[in-house]
DNA sequence: TGAGGTCGGGTGGTAAGACCACCTGGCCAC
DNA sequence: GTGGCCAGGTGGTCTTACCACCCGACCTCA
């Protein structure tokens, strides 16, 4: 209600049609794009606002571009990269449960990995972070806030296992994840209200047990998972119904 | 020797020159970037190429535009997604080694996993492939033979696993890896030239048992983590000297 | 007949200039 | 102190033009 009114400029516009007609397979890879002239043209905009949605569709890898030839349209399931997975997620206007299964299959395993190298490598620096939020947490048991607070317990998680891959993939899965924050909070409730499930994992953290983090870790992501599980069920009994 | 000659477009210079003054901090997250007009004049380029990079740095979650305002950067590990991770190698002209030993890390943790879900989910379509893979290694000892077939291999594996997110997170450690090819066909060896490892995966996921080819894949890239870590130390001890 | 060269048309790459939509900050009137 | 106004700067869009490059048709000649 009280969000910001989105505006759309003309190459992200032409981006999002160009990469819809792509990843749905209208555009099938190997195929030629028309050229940037009659782009500009058919999409009634300037050649520039083509040209800016088409550099950022190569740096995506969805298509490669040629001076003095067409651009080609690239399989994307054999080029594109993780970035692309919050777009995957809701391309063309609907929710895909077969990207969100994955979302979760990868958060359910990665996220124990986070903690294990945490807890090898993030000492107490870390774990008084991690402290400081499950206190915070109990303070408040506002669902929202405990989101908000569930994020940053992440964060902190991902500081601590001091890999640079484990940052900027979580990055890439929170990214996914934050367009349907709202949304989840319901969904994710177990996961989330269980204040002993974060502690567990941050006493671990300062034990400096890493199997032990990523193993209470492990447990509190599959409370959330649960919830998850059931309203990818249901949505795919009722589509559309959210 | 017999490879393309590169050449670079304008915008993707002036990219690679914000972006790289960005990632080492020296353009420090929160302050401000010149303008458009700016830029274009210091640099001595076009106000278009200017637009292009900066476009795709915001994909790339490094900077944020707002119109009427000017271009804010962000702290690129905590928004950035996995996509920079291949670009963050290199940046600046040097191979960065903190950022090698994640890629290495991810590696040797996601891989496994995705040999676990092959198991699971491939069938014997995948297991075929594999199979098939496996005898042509098999047939061709070269080692930049192996080296290929053992990207097939992961391919193959990668597409069993029926995870999208896998997938796309394989892309993008495997962009990472391909600036290296050439380098770490030898580094590699003792992974490259253990047919019978691929094969053991393999038999596992015709078997259908994902327990084991998870065990098998950590074995098999074990081999080449310790080639990895060892090149690793050398770096570090003598840097620069590939 | 086939190898090689020439050339025109189309493509992406770059440039310069202009105007619009929008934000910011300072000023002013109330 | 509030609200409105206004000017200057910013990103967003458009137009036009030219350059560098690639491709295919065509031609030439051994």
């Amino acid at each position: 209600m009280l969000e910001p009114i989105e505006r759309q400029s003309l190459s992200q516009a032409v981006y999002e049609r160009l990469r819809d007609g792509i990843v749905s397979g209208e555009l099938g890879s190997g195929t030629k794009l028309p050229s940037e002239r009659q782009l500009s043209e058919a999409l009634g905009v300037n050649r520039g606002a083509v040209r800016e949605a088409l550099k950022r569709l190569e740096q995506a890898r969805l298509v490669q571009i040629r001076q003095g030839g067409a651009a080609r349209i690239l399989d994307y399931q054999a080029h594109a990269g993780l970035d692309l997975l919050s777009e995957l997620l809701f391309a063309g206007g609907e929710l895909d449960l077969r990207v969100a299964r994955s979302v979760v299959e990868m958060r359910a395993h990665l996220g124990p990995e986070i903690a294990r190298r945490c807890g090898e490598r993030g000492g107490t620096a870390a774990a008084d972070r991690l402290d400081a939020i499950v206190a915070g947490m109990r303070a408040d048991p506002d669902l929202d806030a405990r989101q908000a607070a569930s994020l940053e317990f992440w964060d902190a998680l991902v500081d601590g296992s001091g890999n640079v891959a484990y940052r900027l993939a979580y990055n890439s899965l929170r990214a996914s994840y934050d367009g349907f924050r709202a949304a989840l909070v319901q969904v994710l409730g177990d996961e989330l209200k269980s204040v002993d499930g974060f502690q567990a994992v941050a006493d671990a953290v300062r034990a400096g047990d890493a199997e032990a983090a990523a193993a209470r870790a492990a447990e509190l992501l599959a409370r959330g998972a649960q919830g998850l599980s059931t309203l990818f069920e249901a949505l795919e009994t009722f589509p559309g119904g959210e």
